[in-house]
DNA sequence: GTCTATAACGAGATAGAC
DNA sequence: GTCTATCTCGTTATAGAC
């Protein structure tokens, strides 16, 4: 935790930094797949097996990017939110809609988005298409669930207020999302964690359609179609337009 | 269109088909961005050279490979809604439920995962991230839009039977709503159309979270949670449960 | 101790001459 | 169609510079 220390560290963070940088840049040119060691060590002016000392292996690697990725979409999606909550507490008064959480919950959804867009190589490497060979190690676990710890967060804090409106959990679901919410420890009650864990499914698969193609010659205005799809998914984990 | 002609035209099929089936096994293996002709042949004891008598790139061969999938997952779903059809005609006098057009919604989702489960890999070429450096020709459009065809069947059905309950479109979708649906030529009311595409796209999420990994310690029970979550994508166009 | 460079391995892809 | 010479890859062992 010492922000300074000898200029050792300081330049094995640079020389990392732009391993990650570099790899990212081929990342968008030829995809996760064909990631390779020698090919960043090479645009590096390195030699393949100095890279070994930043990671010990091309796996690793990718880890390392894929956790950045999951930081930096988390990261987009708790600053959205914090922008929410002030502009809800400092500004234009009782909002016409349905509360503050739904402000909360819209903010963050098109952050996320707008996230994607800036960053569509990035999304495809945690959201699309596992990479083959490639099994995720656990430390992705933390960092994969930052926007989704948001969302919870949201979702507590509607259930504090006006309450959440959702129907009552199927009884063939409610010991599956009885163990969700065990396990999450969140706090929210069953029926909001199911939901919860379907809309943001659900959101994702929007934001892939849009990104991956499957819009082109179907949405074309698809900021106005997004809006509309998470107003949707707003009302589906109980938070309605008024 | 006819079934028998020359043993030419059979062996060029049963060649065709062949490294077709072999493309698929190395998709499985190594995933799309790695697809090269070269191996394909190797492994059919063919040169490569040979390959370009029956297609023309490598690229021609991912367009085949990826109109076989929407072709499959398109029949997957035209057959189970078939048999949800037939089934309620014959079957066991009024359903429970919603009605027949809902019957056939579920059976239709159910039949897209189950397809999506028994072929991932086709699935992650169709619904994955793009491959690097492929851009699908318009021969792909066609047989892309097949399960959409499906599911607007159904919605017509249910909109000649008892009607779709559907909320009126916000008035800045409207248009895109209404251009949609005159692009599409189906007959169905603009907030329908919008209604079904967003629907579909979130059925996908859904499909993929559970293919990719995303459930991994997360969702338990999937069948149990699909299900639902398909519910309530049904009384999200307007098919509710009761 | 920390880093980089050289060299090598075994496996696979690729281009071109034949 | 075949063969060969030349690439790339991940990874390791080793030796020397700071």
């Amino acid at each position: 935790m010492s922000t300074v220390r000898g200029a050792r560290e300081r330049a094995r963070i640079e020389v990392t930094a732009a391993i990650k940088d570099e790899a990212r840049r081929m990342l968008a040119a030829e995809g996760a797949a064909k990631l390779s060691l020698r090919a960043v060590a090479r645009e590096l002016g390195m030699v393949s097996s100095a890279l070994y000392r930043y990671f010990p292996s091309r796996d690793e690697l990718l880890t390392a990017l894929i956790v950045d990725a999951y930081d930096s979409v988390g990261a987009a999606a708790e600053q959205a939110d914090a922008n929410a909550l002030a502009a809800a507490a400092s500004g234009a008064g009782a909002g016409a809609g349905g509360g503050v959480p739904r402000e909360r919950w819209l903010a963050v959804c098109e952050a996320v988005r707008a996230w994607a867009l800036e960053h569509p190589h990035e999304y495809s490497l945690i959201y699309g298409s596992p990479v083959p060979g490639y099994s995720a190690p656990m430390d992705t676990v933390g960092p994969a669930s930052r926007v989704a710890n948001v969302l919870i967060d949201i979702l507590r804090a509607a259930l504090a207020g006006r309450g959440l409106a959702l129907p009552p959990l199927p009884a063939a679901l409610r010991p599956e999302a009885v163990r969700m919410t065990a396990d999450f420890g969140t706090g929210l009650p069953p029926e909001v964690t199911a939901a919860l864990v379907a809309a943001w499914a659900q959101l994702v698969g929007l934001i892939s359609f849009e990104l991956f193609g499957q819009f082109n010659r179907v949405v074309e205005d698809r900021d106005t179609f997004f809006a509309h799809a998470v107003d949707q998914l707003a009302h589906g984990v109980g938070l309605p337009a008024t």
